[in-house]
DNA sequence: GATTTTTCTTAACCTGGATTAACTGTTTTG
DNA sequence: CAAAACAGTTAATCCAGGTTAAGAAAAATC
């Protein structure tokens, strides 16, 4: 089954009995989107957690311009997620649609919140997933402020191996913070970004 | 005493008996430090977290030209780490100093981690803590890519109400990501900005 | 498979912020 | 308190990356 690979990722961190991986694939639901089919619209109270099995989702903000900024790519094996509307359950700033046919599980907050009382090492789980993503939010903050469109571009590449041959420049470009012109104009003069 | 402020922050998220507090404060260290000293240099493992409660201590890298991008201010109330150090206890890259004469409470990797065994709610309350520590450096991320120097300057603003006054515009500068040449051309340009 | 829509490319021109440098306060420190 | 080190200011010049526009290529849709 497709539960698997989830399945694989928390047993990296936590042992779960069988009794315990019952109950936790009892929280969890299926879902299949198409290609551009939306799961989050900004302004909407982001009520599940996904996780990723196949194809590929992403988030972003639009600016008073209409320009996309790309905050996260989720290709297989990613959780994703307006963490800001999970969290709160507020309404949230992002927009969360898939780039191609995917296959997620979900998990709903209020499953997630019986989790963390029933198996309470979810709690570390969780944590650990948390720790990790904020180092990565830091570093990438900084970077932002520091690196050229050029070393942009780098990191990019070797953050998301699976996705630098599949995604469009336009992709790319929103993610790395540049428009779709200037990141063309970059990839010629520098035929070697290409690898 | 000042155990107080830390008290109160964790309150707000778990519940502590009379024991557990009394484990949890013999795992904590005070420590003074000096206007400038360190805490933390490049390369070197970041073995403790670190509470402020009082002063300010700034955390922040260097590039290769020497300039520095500060990641975090911890005024009264705040954590201070290197994330990614404290987790892996690998070298990190940041080095983290002292803005004024400033008084820390510290609690080693060690006994972080015998904390999570023994009072396992306090994987729930650093849970929460790197969650909503996620959500902010998500959204800066995307600012630093999104907004000008100016709007960056007023999230600082926003962010920091009671360091706008008492840091130097180096400082400032250095997180909002100009040169200090820039931010003074740019408050001279716009009165209004100096609230 | 023709048409519409989207993506990519190229090129001219523009701008926010960097760089350099020189000068003027202010703090530190001996 | 003098000297040195640091922080802030101003101004001239420069450049990474944005903007606009228009055509070419590719992909999606009927």
């Amino acid at each position: 089954m497709n539960h698997d690979l989830l399945l694989e990722s928390i047993a990296k961190h936590i042992h779960l009995t069988e009794d315990e991986r019952t109950l936790f694939l009892s929280y969890i639901q299926t879902k299949k989107v198409r290609k551009k089919q939306y799961l989050l619209l900004e302004g909407e109270v982001n009520r599940f957690a996904m996780f990723v099995t196949s194809g590929c989702l992403r988030s972003y903000n639009l600016d008073e311009n209409g320009f996309q900024y790309i905050q996260q790519f989720a290709p297989e094996g990613w959780w994703m997620g307006d963490m800001y509307s999970l969290i709160t359950q507020e309404p949230g700033h992002l927009y969360i649609d898939a780039l191609f046919d995917s296959e997620l599980l979900l998990i709903s907050k209020t499953n997630l919140e019986r989790l963390y009382k029933e198996i309470p090492k979810f709690n570390y789980y969780f944590r650990i997933l948390a720790e990790k993503s904020l180092v990565s939010y830091q570093t990438r903050a900084m970077e932002n402020l520091r690196l050229t469109a050029k070393e942009r571009y780098e990191k990019f590449c070797l953050r998301y191996p699976s996705l630098v041959d599949c995604l469009s420049q336009k992709q790319v470009a929103a993610y790395i913070g540049v428009t779709p012109e200037f990141l063309s104009k970059m990839l010629h003069a520098e035929p070697e970004l290409k690898s």
